[in-house]
DNA sequence: CGCTAATTTGACGCTAGTCAAGCCATGTGG
DNA sequence: CCACATGGCTTGACTAGCGTCAAATTAGCG
């Protein structure tokens, strides 16, 4: 089965918790729990966002409940700005999660940098698409642990955030199928896990020549 | 076997054509026969096109001829716009086809406009990663259909302008694959097809609901 | 009219999905 | 402190959908 979006009901103690914040000026602090809806589809898109500390996800569901994870979310990264004045996404924390909150002025007055980010989007889940549409399990998720070791500075040791559900559902696989790619890895000696969520990158060479 | 991309080595021809054109106002007109390359990986990324008559795929390469086609683009639509002072991806008119080309100029006066249209390409892509990530080789098909219908104006007949092969690197399939949900949905009297790139639109509604 | 490329169809195999059970770490209450 | 529940992850057995390979058919074009 694929996972269904849980935690929807929270929104009216986010948005307490926006009203907090008070968003209208520029880098706004707001923080989620575990889980925590940061925005939901069909809600209003007016402000853009900065991950501090944590991890968001970004995903679509299918009406029976199928999940397509578009991007995941580290520190330092922005994400929010999508065409349309509704979300056609969900976003939620991944982690317990802080994130700096930049209203539509700031958005406007910055226009420039937003464009930047918006061409960044589009190559990234172009990039994104390569990856799904043309590689097996296998590349899929070396490109996937490639990619966030890039993200995380390049470090051979990495922390995930995310379950394997997140996993699957971002490669366009099952959490069974992540799971035997990873012992496979494992079993080759390319990665080592210490725990489910904590990988050691011992052969980053196999791992790149393997994303073709 | 996947398709490589051929078609290579006419970028001289090209490089008249657009030098016959003198790129530096405003709506320049350029044309290129089937199959030629309108720009390639690595080319420099300083012009936006919009298709006046004809069709256009760009498209992305694996080292081992695998190619993820991340976008066509028919009549009116704007492309080529891309992060980076390069391009990361290949564009090739698939009939012949006629352009308005832009040069850096025109992009910079029209900044606003162009983020409009990469948060548009951001959305689409990321839709398409939802259909290739979630949905199964009938879905994708008929999405397909549906969104090329909708782009032509929601007319019952459709003309394909790209080859099967186009079509299965779009999708993430392969022709045979794709072939044979053409002929299965002409089986259900969902299409029918006059010829190969001729599609009868029977029953949008089927079509629509298989979409999820 | 014949050549070539594109598409369709068929037979078969393999990758990844499904279903089910087991494992492991964590947390909770007796 | 232990029994037990819980949720996330792994592993195994089996299956289905799509890919591969090959051949037949059709369409396009000089």
């Amino acid at each position: 089965m694929y996972a269904a979006a849980q935690a929807r009901q929270q929104s009216v103690e986010q948005a307490e918790q926006l009203a907090k914040a008070q968003v209208s000026g520029p880098h706004l602090v707001a923080t989620y729990k575990a889980g925590r809806e940061i925005y939901a589809e069909g809600d209003l898109n007016d402000k853009c966002y900065q991950v501090s500390t944590g991890a968001v996800r970004v995903y679509r569901l299918l009406s029976d409940g199928r999940r397509q994870v578009v991007s995941f979310h580290l520190p330092g990264e922005m994400f929010g700005f999508e065409a349309g004045t509704d979300h056609s996404f969900f976003a939620e924390a991944i982690t317990d999660t802080t994130l700096a909150v930049f209203g539509r002025r700031h958005m406007q007055e910055r226009s420039r940098d937003l464009l930047a980010l918006a061409l960044a989007g589009m190559a990234r889940a172009q990039q994104h698409l390569l990856v799904i549409g043309r590689q097996c399990a296998v590349e899929r998720i070396a490109a996937f642990l490639v990619d966030l070791c890039e993200r995380q500075g390049g470090g051979r040791l990495l922390r995930l955030p995310m379950s394997r559900q997140d996993i699957a559902d971002y490669l366009g696989l099952t959490i069974e199928t992540v799971s035997r790619v990873m012992t496979k890895l494992k079993a080759r000696s390319v990665i080592a896990l210490r725990d489910a969520r904590t990988v050691d990158i011992m052969r980053l060479d196999a791992l790149r020549s393997l994303c073709c």
